[in-house]
DNA sequence: TTGTTTACTTAGGAGAGTACGA
DNA sequence: TCGTACTCTCCTAAGTAAACAA
């Protein structure tokens, strides 16, 4: 089939079969020993923030009016909190109280016995200084800035690539995380305390025993070199908020993320195949004896039919309150026999990852709704919906059923089937490509909304949508404005027997204007529509992490449509594997 | 069986960079 | 040419899931 549509010279032609191989290679090559990641690893271990500089004589911090100088420790975490007085969080009880703790426990006794009550100081200094910074360096000129562009360049070659089994691979994260004050997602318990400077005693290395060890910043050693080559970090170390491992990792162009990504779609094409008799098991299993099986077939019917996340059970305090499908509580659900015209509807109002609402009212099958209604007797608003169930019990069913099988495929699954079918139901080939391009994001939308992916609505959304029905007014205007000017000269040309050239042309004329003016003013509104229906809808996700790009990939192909236009410079890197491999005829 | 640790993917926001229209 | 609006990149938090420990 390759050979067929093959647009290449003969010779060329003939060398096909190697290049293929060679993709092959390249994507497939040399699979080591179960759970082996590589033979060899080297690189130059992270790159660190620079040092804290103390603020300059005539920038000062006040307490209860009076001049105060800090030691360096405490002034440091001073400056955190004054750079965000702009931000709404610094406003928050839980936020000032959290950041007031952690910055007394960076003073020295003097300090401490003196500051007592956040209320009572004043950081409109260091808060100044640091916008005049933003500013000075927003006003930079094309030259300074190149400058800097270069010094980054530097760091980048420096300590952003690897060697890793023959190939040069960029790390996706090189840069050890600068203190701060943690700002978590949503209500979180932990908001506003400081995370620490992390030192190069606090980082592991991992390398290869034959490579170059890299050297620790001057006077300093790392905290362990190891040589694990079952995985694929190349640093990490434990963050002081959480006590969670950061670690530093390769690039998701690099050959090791790209057999990843790849696999996981095949897994989820292998659920295809399955998915039905799986579905029909679920079914069955509503109607099971044991309680756990019912709760385990209801799960799986609200993340099979709704994208839901596994839901993970979570440690109460650590973070904010968000839940999953298996942690759904009996305060997240609301049943309505009827509701708009629908019956058994289930409401579903809860907080999910990263604290984005997911708000559905979703009709569902008797059975399923009768057993939600089962699971809520006697029950307190706080008890969990799935008491008998959690995502360990439920992935063990699910790898039973398929290997390799847990909730997230289903995510997978779902949204890349999705858009699949809506690409087929909504492009036409016949369609130019703007039009084209309109039916991809429609695809794309489908899915965003089917995974929850929200975003908060651009700060200058409201006024950029009355710019463009501003512009789209003034079109109209135009428009009926160049129709009258038509109708005028059709008179004038019918007056004279339509016999006068000069006069034809201007209807022509007219014509055509009346004509441009109607298909800008329908792009206008197209782009309206488009707009407001993305309003809070992030489409990169879903791009990202859940489209098989070989799905993209074949229908630019069959649609004609350039492959960056639905991918980004970025995008074509990650999804090279996709670019390189996949042909026209590709189905998930 | 249950809790803990580890490794990895998925996620939205901020700010930098770029394109586009007045 | 400038300002604004949109896009991209970076950042790092917050999930999933498997391995391991008790």
């Amino acid at each position: 089939m390759v050979l067929k549509c093959c647009p290449f010279h003969p010779a060329l032609t003939r060398l096909l079969p190697f290049f293929i191989m060679l993709l092959f290679v390249r994507w497939e090559e040399e699979k080591y020993e179960d759970g082996v990641k590589w033979k060899f690893l080297e690189h130059n271990g992270p790159y660190f923030p620079p040092e804290y500089q103390p603020l300059p004589d005539n920038v000062n911090f006040f307490y209860k009016g009076e001049k105060v100088k800090l030691s360096p420790a405490a002034e440091e975490v001073a400056v955190f909190f004054a750079q965000m007085l702009d931000h709404e969080y610094t406003t928050k009880k839980v936020f000032r109280e959290n950041f007031f703790k952690d910055w007394r426990k960076e003073m020295t006794p003097e300090e401490k016995s003196l500051i007592k009550d956040l209320e009572k100081c004043d950081f409109r200094e260091i808060h100044a200084m640091h916008k005049a910074k933003v500013e000075a360096r927003k006003s930079m000129s094309k030259e300074e800035k190149q400058v800097i562009k270069e010094a980054n360049q530097k760091i980048v070659e420096e300590y952003g690539y690897c060697l890793l089994d023959h190939h040069r691979e960029r790390i996706g994260n090189f840069k050890i995380e600068p203190p701060g004050l943690f700002r978590g997602r949503g209500e979180h318990p932990k908001q506003g305390m400081l995370k620490k400077r992390i030192q190069p005693e606090d980082v592991i290395i991992n390398c290869s025993k034959d490579s170059r060890t890299p050297i620790p910043p001057a006077g300093h050693h790392w905290k362990e070199v190891r040589h694990d080559n079952t995985v694929t970090w190349l640093a990490s170390w434990t963050e002081n908020i959480q006590g969670s491992i950061k670690y530093i990792m390769l690039n998701a162009n690099s050959k090791l993320k790209g057999e990843k990504d790849w696999e996981k779609y095949e897994v989820a094409r292998k659920l295809k195949s399955c998915v039905d008799s799986i579905r029909n098991q679920y079914l069955l299993d509503l109607k099971s004896k044991e309680m756990v099986k019912r709760q385990r077939a209801v799960a799986l019917y609200f993340i099979d039919k709704l994208a839901l996340r596994a839901g993970n059970e979570k440690e109460e305090g650590e973070t904010a309150d968000t839940v999953g499908c298996c942690s759904l509580r009996v305060e997240h659900i609301t049943l309505h026999n009827q509701l708009d015209g629908n019956e058994w509807v289930v409401e579903f109002d809860f907080l999910g990852k990263d604290s984005i609402r997911y708000y559905n009212k979703v009709p569902v099958i008797k059975k399923v709704f009768k057993n939600v209604n089962l699971f809520m007797e006697n029950k307190e608003p706080g008890d969990e919906l799935f008491d008998r169930l959690n995502t360990n019990l439920l992935n063990k069913h699910l790898s039973s059923l398929m290997p390799g099988l847990t909730a997230k495929v289903f995510r997978t699954y779902n949204a890349s089937i999705t858009l699949q079918q809506q690409l087929k139901e909504l492009t036409n080939k016949s369609d130019n490509v703007a039009e084209k391009l309109l039916s991809y994001n429609r695809a794309n939308r489908a899915v965003a909304i089917l995974c929850n992916h929200q975003r908060a609505p651009p700060k200058t959304f409201e006024q950029s949508m009355a710019n463009l029905q501003a512009k789209i007014d003034a079109r109209k205007e135009q428009l009926a404005l160049a129709k009258t000017e038509l109708k005028q000269a059709k008179k004038e040309a019918k007056s004279k027997g339509n016999s006068d050239p000069k006069l034809q042309t201007l209807v022509e004329r007219k014509k055509a204007a009346v004509k441009r003016c109607e298909e800008q003013l329908l792009k206008m509104e197209v782009q309206a529509t488009d707009r407001e229906e993305n309003k809070q809808i992030a489409l990169g996700t879903s791009k990202l992490n859940y489209l098989d790009p070989r799905i993209s990939v074949a229908w630019c192909k069959n649609m004609d449509v350039p492959i960056e236009k639905i991918y980004n410079k970025t995008q074509r890197e990650k999804f090279a594997w996709a670019i390189d491999m996949t042909e026209a005829d590709f189905e998930f």
